[in-house]
DNA sequence: TTGGTTGGAATGAATATTCATTCCAGGTTT
DNA sequence: AAACCTGGAATGAATATTCATTCCAACCAA
């Protein structure tokens, strides 16, 4: 349409960040809804109002399209998740910091949201965990914050002494679950339901005390 | 292979039934991987023995292939969780039992576990789940036994007062979680590791009392 | 033989990728 | 300034590949 028009300002420069924000979006949106296999080149084409052959220009092919777009995604999710994180706060207040941050991004970025998980349920996705486990590349890494904190809340008794994945299924799987229902239009996440999902999350977890909550750092 | 040769027995009566099987099984093994559009036809009949032809003997097209493994593969699910299921037990007693009841059938049942996944993380599953919640014809599913179930926690005061899509997020969300990673061989599930993960559930959802466990009915 | 079943080549539709061409902002020449 | 180049960006028709489905010759049981 009358793209050009309103970016001659840009062009000067490394104008070339706009069509290819163009795809990346278009992407995100309908293979988030599609999948990776039902979205072909000319739908997101089509979507961001670009020539087929555009997408070329900007990308290797599908494949890799795919691939820079998790990578984005992810780096954004997890910047999310760590922003205002206090590693001085007591640990309930960081675990509850951090998984109100997946709530966040879910309910903010449903499409994103549901690329990942659209990414996480491929052949894809798959040898990412093993690498991502295998080799802890990865510095500050949502799983890694959850790692840490999890070890130091078994070491203060806070936090069950059982299974870190286990944890983390505990911590990370019922929020998902949550906002795949959300964004599928199943059920509204008002700041009391996510605020009782939070206190499950850590009621889960938590070692249990009599007096419990107040006796805390 | 030498599929044929020793099925001449099976042949005489309604041998209908074994192609039939095997197509089905291949398909389960290849979409539980590549999911729907990752799998060619052609690549289920080879991974069936079977020629491609076939397959349309015995479904109308890929679309009724699937949907009719899904509703084959969801039947055995359910009934694996409701065996052995007493409905007059304690409610938290019945709650793991449920609860096992995910974790095993996803442990012995891998590729099933992981089509079922696929399925409802695509185009399909979306409107299914709608379905699902809006006319409640299936009469004895997991959800509804969940559901009951969480009425009549709550009832008692031994289940917390929040929405019931967080009841169960928390119950199946981590099980799901966990059974995923055990797939990938991320994860080994053990016994004590499958107690622990079933008690975190229930301490995630149940009322917080001082006493706790011992005093139910 | 006859009726039905099977395998897999054949078909056409859909798809990813390529490439010859167009377009245009910015620079150069007059 | 006006007319004219120029190189890179954009395009979409053309090509190559993959896929679901169809079709039929060979096969098998009765």
């Amino acid at each position: 349409m009358n793209i050009h028009s309103n970016q001659k300002t840009l062009s000067a420069l490394g104008n070339s960040g706009s069509k290819r924000e163009q795809i990346i979006d278009a992407t995100i949106r309908l293979i988030s809804e599609y999948g990776f296999h039902g979205t072909p080149v000319s739908m997101i084409a089509q979507e961001a109002g670009v020539g087929a052959g555009t997408i070329y220009r900007y990308f290797k092919d599908k494949d890799s399209l795919v691939l820079e777009i998790f990578a984005q995604v992810n780096r954004d999710f997890q910047s999310t998740m760590l922003d205002q994180y206090d590693a001085r706060q007591p640990i309930r207040d960081r675990f509850f910091h951090l998984c109100r941050g997946i709530f966040q991004y879910g309910i903010e970025n449903p499409h994103k949201f549901k690329f990942m998980e659209q990414f996480y349920n491929s052949p894809y996705g798959t040898t990412l965990r093993r690498e991502k486990l295998f080799c802890n590349c990865d510095d500050s890494s949502q799983e890694l914050s959850l790692e840490q904190l999890f070890s130091k809340g078994q070491a203060q008794q806070l936090i069950k002494d059982i299974p870190l994945a286990t944890l983390i299924a505990h911590s990370v799987g019922p929020i998902v679950f949550l906002v795949k229902d959300s964004i599928a239009g199943l059920i509204h996440l008002d700041e009391s339901t996510i605020d009782s999902s939070l206190t499950a999350c850590w009621d889960a977890i938590r070692v249990r005390s009599q007096q419990s909550d107040i006796l805390e750092p």
